[in-house]
RNA sequence: GGGUCGGUAGCUCAAUUGGCAGAGCAACAGCCUUUUAAGCUGUGGGUUCAGGGUUCGAUUCCCUGCCGACUCACCA
C-alpha cells in the first residue's frame, strides 16, 4: 500500500492526507450505509410541481463548490439529476461547515439532507441541514468547464468520459433503449430469444478470420464465434419456428471507425419465412429502435436526413452496379468476361478473385457509396453466399439482401439455404477457395450438414449489427463512441 | 501493415529562427451570507511520452520505440 501512496501526485496526497485527518476524527471515509429518501430527479419534479420536500436525504457526488465565507452554494450529482445546495454555516454550525470546506473536496460522495427553496435567481435548491461524507475520492476529476477531450483517457478510462461528458452519458443510455427495444419488437413476433455457443469447434456463418484459443483439458483449439448463423438455424431444424440471438461476435480483422473485434449482432430466424418477410422485419426494427431512441423516424446522420419510413427502396445488386458503372453483371456472366470489363475501368483486382468477388468489388467501389437512404440490396452473387439459396431465374445470384443506409451495412438476410447437398457442394466450393489462399472462406461443417439432413424447413434469416443501429441512431461517426470499452491499439 | 498529424501541470491549452516551460480551471493559504464557468489577494505544482543523436544550449531539429487520431489497405 505504501508503494501506491508514493506514486500519488500532490492534489492526490492532499486529498489522503484529508482522509487521514478525517478517520483520525473518528469519521469513516467509506461507510457501509447510505439513508436516501429521494433522487434528485424526483424530488425535483415534485417541487416544480409545487409539493413541499422538506427533510429529504439525498446521496451524490459533489461536483461544483462556490464557498462565499459564511455560506456555499454547491452542486450535487446523482444518477438522474445535478441539483444545488445551500450549505449556511449558521445552520450546519461552525465545526460541520470547517469539515465541508476542509476536509471535502469536488469528487467525493455525500448524503445531505433538508428542505426543498427557491434561491432568488428561482433555482430550486436543497437548504441543507446536515451532511456527510459517503465516499472519499483520492483523483481529481477532469475540469468542469472543458470537460474530458482526449480520445485515449476518454475510451482507456469511460467513466471519466461518462462523469465529464453528457453526450457520452446520454449515448449508452439510448443504447440500452435502442436494444430493448430491438428484444420488445422481436418478442412481439413471437420470436424465441435463445444463446448458442461462443466457444465454438470450428467456426462459421461469415466471411471472416476467427480468435483462436486453447481449450487445456480436452487440449484442442476453439474459436471464438465470428457468427450465430449455424447454431441457429439448428434450431429450426429441432422445431423451434422463430428464436433469436442477441450477442458478441468476433472477428480477427483491422480496427477502424466502423469496425471493432467484438461486436454485437441481433441474428433472427424465421420459419416459412424468406428474404422478403426479412425486408419486412428490418424496416419494422429500425422503425421501433428510432421511435424508442428518438420518437420519429426522420433522423439526422452525419448531415444527412435520412427517412426510416417502410418501404425502404429495393434494388438489386445488378441494377445498382450497371447504374453506377455501367457494367452488367448479368452480361458479363463468367470470370474472364467480367475480367475484361473490370480492366477498361483500371480497376485493382485481388489476388485469388472469382466473379461473385469482383461482383462484390465493383459494388463497393460504385455502388456503396452513393447509398444514403435507407435501402435493400439484393440479389448477391451466390459464390459469395454459401447459404442462400440460389434465385428461380439465374443460379449465379441468390436471394439475399444487405440494407444500407448514410453508407453504411446496417443488416444482411438471405431466403436460408434448407437443401443438405445443395449446402454441402456450398462448402466444397468454399474448400477450394480456402486452399487457394483465401483465409476468411468457410470450413466444412459436416455436423451442419448432418442437422440440414434431418430436414429444415424454409427459412428467411436476418443479421443486424447492432453498433452500427446504435451509430445510426444516435448520429455518431465512430463505433468506438457506442461501444463501453472499445479495442484500442495495446 | 502503409501514409499524415499529434503526445507539455490533475483537466483544457500556449510557448517567436534553437535561448529561464506559461495561462485558465483544479489544488493550497486567506477575504466574502444568494452564487451558478462566482469574485478578489497570495502560494505551490513539470521525467515537455520514452531512449538516443546534433548543439554552448532541445518542448522546438534528426533517429528509434511506445501510444492515439485521421486515412489507405483489410473488412459480408
Amino acid at each position: 500500500m505504501d508503494d501506491l501512496i508514493t506514486r500519488l501526485n500532490d492534489q492526490e496526497q492532499q486529498r489522503y492526507q484529508k482522509m487521514v485527518r478525517l478517520r483520525e476524527r473518528g469519521i469513516n471515509p467509506y461507510p457501509l450505509r447510505t439513508a436516501r429518501t429521494h433522487t434528485a430527479r424526483a424530488a425535483l419534479d415534485a417541487f416544480a410541481r409545487g409539493e413541499a420536500v422538506t427533510g429529504a436525504a439525498f446521496a451524490g457526488r459533489l461536483v461544483a463548490l462556490r464557498d462565499m465565507g459564511k455560506l456555499t452554494f454547491a452542486h450535487l450529482q446523482d444518477g438522474t439529476a445535478k441539483i444545488q445546495l445551500l450549505v449556511r454555516k449558521d445552520v450546519v454550525g461552525a465545526e460541520q461547515y470547517a469539515l465541508l470546506m476542509k476536509d471535502i473536496d469536488l469528487g467525493d460522495f455525500i448524503g445531505v439532507t433538508g428542505d426543498l427553496v427557491r434561491t432568488r435567481t428561482g433555482e430550486i435548491t436543497i437548504q441543507v441541514a446536515t451532511f456527510e461524507l459517503l465516499a472519499k475520492t483520492l483523483s481529481p476529476l477532469p475540469e468542469k468547464w472543458h470537460g474530458l477531450k482526449d480520445t485515449e483517457t476518454r475510451y482507456r478510462q469511460r467513466y471519466l468520459d461518462l462523469l465529464a461528458n453528457e453526450t457520452a452519458r446520454e449515448i449508452f443510455i439510448k443504447r440500452a433503449q435502442i436494444v430493448q427495444a430491438m428484444r420488445k419488437f422481436l418478442d412481439g413476433q413471437d420470436f424465441l430469444e435463445v444463446e448458442t455457443p461462443v466457444l465454438q469447434p470450428l467456426y462459421g456463418g461469415a466471411a471472416a478470420e476467427p480468435f483462436v484459443t486453447h481449450h487445456n483439458k480436452l487440449d484442442r483449439d476453439m474459436y471464438l464465434r465470428i457468427a450465430d448463423e449455424l447454431y441457429l438455424k439448428r434450431l429450426l431444424v429441432g422445431g423451434y419456428e422463430r428464436v433469436y440471438e442477441i450477442s458478441k461476435d468476433f472477428r480477427n480483422e483491422g480496427i477502424d471507425i466502423k469496425h471493432n473485434p467484438e461486436f454485437t449482432m441481433m441474428e433472427c430466424y424465421q420459419a416459412y419465412g424468406d428474404y422478403t418477410t426479412m425486408m419486412d422485419l428490418v424496416e419494422g426494427l429500425y422503425g421501433a429502435c428510432a421511435l424508442a431512441a428518438h420518437g420519429t423516424l426522420q433522423i439526422t446522420y452525419q448531415g444527412h436526413a435520412l427517412d426510416l419510413t417502410p418501404p425502404w427502396r429495393r434494388v438489386t445488386m445488378r441494377d445498382l452496379i450497371l447504374e453506377t458503372s455501367g457494367v452488367d453483371i448479368y452480361t458479363a456472366t463468367d470470370l474472364p468476361a467480367l475480367l475484361r470489363r473490370i480492366a477498361e475501368l483500371n480497376l485493382k483486382v485481388e489476388r485469388h478473385p472469382t466473379w461473385g468477388k469482383l461482383v462484390d468489388e465493383l459494388f463497393s467501389t460504385f455502388a456503396e457509396p452513393t447509398l444514403i437512404q435507407p435501402t435493400f440490396v439484393t440479389n448477391h452473387p451466390t459464390e459469395i453466399s454459401p447459404f442462400a439459396k440460389k434465385t428461380l431465374e439465374n443460379p449465379n445470384v441468390v436471394e439475399r439482401f444487405e440494407a444500407f443506409a448514410a453508407n453504411m451495412e446496417l443488416g444482411n438476410a438471405f431466403t436460408e439455404l434448407n437443401d443438405p447437398l445443395d449446402q454441402y457442394a456450398r462448402f466444397v466450393e468454399q474448400q477450394t477457395q480456402r486452399q487457394a489462399g483465401d483465409k476468411e472462406a468457410h470450413q466444412i461443417d459436416l455436423d451442419f450438414i448432418e442437422a440440414m439432413m434431418h430436414g429444415m424447413p424454409p427459412t428467411g434469416g436476418l443479421g443486424v449489427g447492432v453498433d452500427r443501429m446504435v451509430m445510426l441512431l444516435t448520429d455518431q461517426a465512430s463505433i468506438r463512441e457506442v461501444i463501453l470499452f472499445p479495442q484500442l491499439r495495446s
